[in-house]
DNA sequence: AATGAATGATACTATATTAGTATCATTTGT
DNA sequence: ACAAATGATACTAATATAGTATCATTCATT
């Protein structure tokens, strides 16, 4: 199980490289050496970061990507329902029925509090952050 | 994403419901029947549990399962830990390599804390508490 | 104007995990 | 003897994740 998949991650961590950079463009190749991910997917990454409006992109020779939304702006969170869609610790439906108990269900109520937390502590993640505290 | 996958789930459901019975021997099909849970993967669920030491089995006509083990002393976390195996929040290895940032990657310690925050809530949580607070 | 280095869009394949099914031997109360 | 149960194990299906490939388009450089 992983909270945080690839794309996420790789998203992450071209976002901090791109912030050090102060709105310098870097092309999609040297990310991938800088960064040791696989560039196709990298490059995946960052037309989707793009669509998304967090990053614009340079066609052409000598294009790559620049960050135009602040590192404050940006949240981890953010990162991960672009990639992958919203999360659920617990999924109650059995056979594509939502499960009969879920109103009195203990497990949902304790598992979904949890859940909670993560969120609030993921929602205070930005790419700022992740900069400074190192 | 899920925390908790079905197996588990199902297994946390069935314990639960045992757990009300005090002891009395109860079929999968009984079970299935109350949880609506597909049978043959409620058996399996059920066997896991017996190899566990949590359940004790009776074989041939009338037989089934019970519980052993206390409510109190069987953690959510167990659960999980035997249907789904360890878990991680983020997945540090690229082309099964270990990522060369590990030491210094600053979205790991981050992630790594709300992980270890989560785990600390998992083992609050016995089955003993799922019953009472409802 | 030609070229090469870049992105855009999109479709595809591979792998791993999760979910669920099937089968047959063995046990045991009635 | 029989039916109802578990034990063990192997298998299939579905889904999610990870990664690859291709071709059109753009544009700085020469």
């Amino acid at each position: 199980m992983s909270l945080i998949t690839k794309e996420t991650d790789y998203a992450a961590r071209a976002l901090l490289f791109l912030a050090k950079q102060k709105g310098r463009v870097v092309s999609s190749s040297e990310l991938d050496k800088e960064l040791g991910v696989p560039r196709p997917i990298l490059r995946k990454v960052l037309q989707r970061l793009q669509r998304e409006g967090i990053l614009i992109s340079q066609k052409g020779n000598r294009g790559g990507f620049t960050l135009v939304k602040e590192p404050k702006d940006i949240f981890l969170m953010d990162l991960m329902k672009i990639f992958q869609g919203n999360f659920s610790f617990l999924n109650c439906f059995v056979r594509d029925k939502l499960c009969a108990n879920v109103k009195t269900c203990s497990i949902r109520k304790h598992v979904y509090k949890i859940e909670q937390k993560v969120v609030r502590e993921l929602k205070t993640l930005t790419i700022q952050k992740l900069m400074r505290e190192n």
